[in-house]
DNA sequence: CAGAAAACTGTACTGCGGGTACAGGAGGGG
DNA sequence: CCCCTCCTGTACCCGCAGTACAGTTTTCTG
């Protein structure tokens, strides 16, 4: 009972970071059950085939960065009230996060499903587009609360600018993953909170005349 | 002689579109020569292995994006003198031809291989690596002419705001892939072009007293 | 137009991996 | 004590990557 929530959870950590890099077709299922220790019919027990796995894989992962942009922006919001410094101090914090992972960021599990598309039922592709959509809401909902107090100096439409986070995100994964420099990840994450303090902030020096 | 090209360029094709939508594991060999009308041995002619495929496609596909890329910014640079106007002009085409394509960006085999590393040597992943590295540099230099002429507002590092380019380019993919919304990433570019408009272009109006 | 080289086809085989089927066993809880 | 969960073991089918190699057609070249 207890027992069988542990194994799935170890053949999902095997089998996160062997998609992360191979892809889902490069992963065999051999090797998850060689290295979690298991047999094969033990791990066909767990998930009926391939795609039950993709689904419980990535509906995991969604959950867990939900969770983790949770964590960075409450803790944001609890240091200042104001909207626009606490999504900025948020960035900052998630670039600290990024920039301490020891081998890079290890990719994105929304990406490799995105660019395996036809591999997979309906419901994985429908959950994979609501993931970006929830990432379209979290930003939009702090670009709108911002854009109450700070009216932005070039006109923009809000769910576009939310969604360049996601993708400067997206684009710094890949770029980091395949330069092999991890910090390159976390610098587009500044740079993008340049983009996003330059929108808002209204300037304090005067143009040179 | 010419007719060997021929089949080889008609294999790649179809491979392209194959891997760009199930990925290089879920894409299989035989599948490629049903749809191409050849024979396993005809296909084993002109590659050795995938491994030798997946070289072959790479290679197309970066010179194809360079030439692309080319023919864009020259048009640019022969619209206007200005650094500035002619980068913000191609960004401009850039996310013109994007919106343009009917069912949206196809994928990015740089993306492609970058999330499937494992599965391929060393000599790919230096490929994808340096065609990375060519973005950063093109780029990075188009963006040195401007802060030549344009000091910037705020303190950026050059690469890195070279790198902002393909981020941009490749989460937008993502995005507009998952969201299968074919816009998105043009919107995406136009987003970017903002960006960098605000950040070089001296401010027109007088901040609010 | 001949001959060589290029561009294939056909056949037959190995071995791995996904997936199915099903029988049975260990271990804990009611 | 029995049942349910959580597995193991065995045996099998099929698709696919890759090898080997002999033979055939097409195309270029002298």
């Amino acid at each position: 009972m207890r027992k069988g929530e542990e194994t799935r959870t170890r053949i999902l950590d095997v089998a996160e970071a062997a998609v992360l890099q191979k892809g889902f077709g490069g992963t065999s299922i051999e090797e998850l059950i060689a290295e979690t220790g298991i047999t094969k019919s033990g791990f066909f027990y767990h998930f009926r085939d391939k795609n039950e796995l993709a689904k419980a894989l990535l509906n995991r992962y969604i959950q867990n960065d939900e969770r983790i942009y949770d964590e960075i922006f409450s803790r944001a919001r609890d240091l200042t009230d104001d909207p626009l410094q606490s999504f900025l101090l948020g960035l900052k914090l998630l670039s600290e996060l990024l920039s301490d992972l020891p081998n890079g960021h290890p990719g994105c599990l929304v990406a490799t499903v995105c660019y395996y598309e036809r591999l997979f039922d309906r419901e994985i592709q429908e959950t994979n587009r609501n993931a970006v959509l929830a990432w379209r809401r979290r930003f939009g909902r702090m670009l709108r609360d911002i854009m109450e107090v700070y009216p932005p100096r070039e006109p923009v439409n809000v769910d576009q600018l939310a969604d360049m986070v996601s993708s400067v995100l997206e684009g710094g994964i890949v770029l980091s993953k395949t330069l092999k420099e991890p910090n390159t990840l976390a610098e587009q994450v500044l740079m993008l909170r340049t983009f996003v303090k330059m929108l808002f902030l209204p300037v304090a020096e005067m143009p040179r005349a």
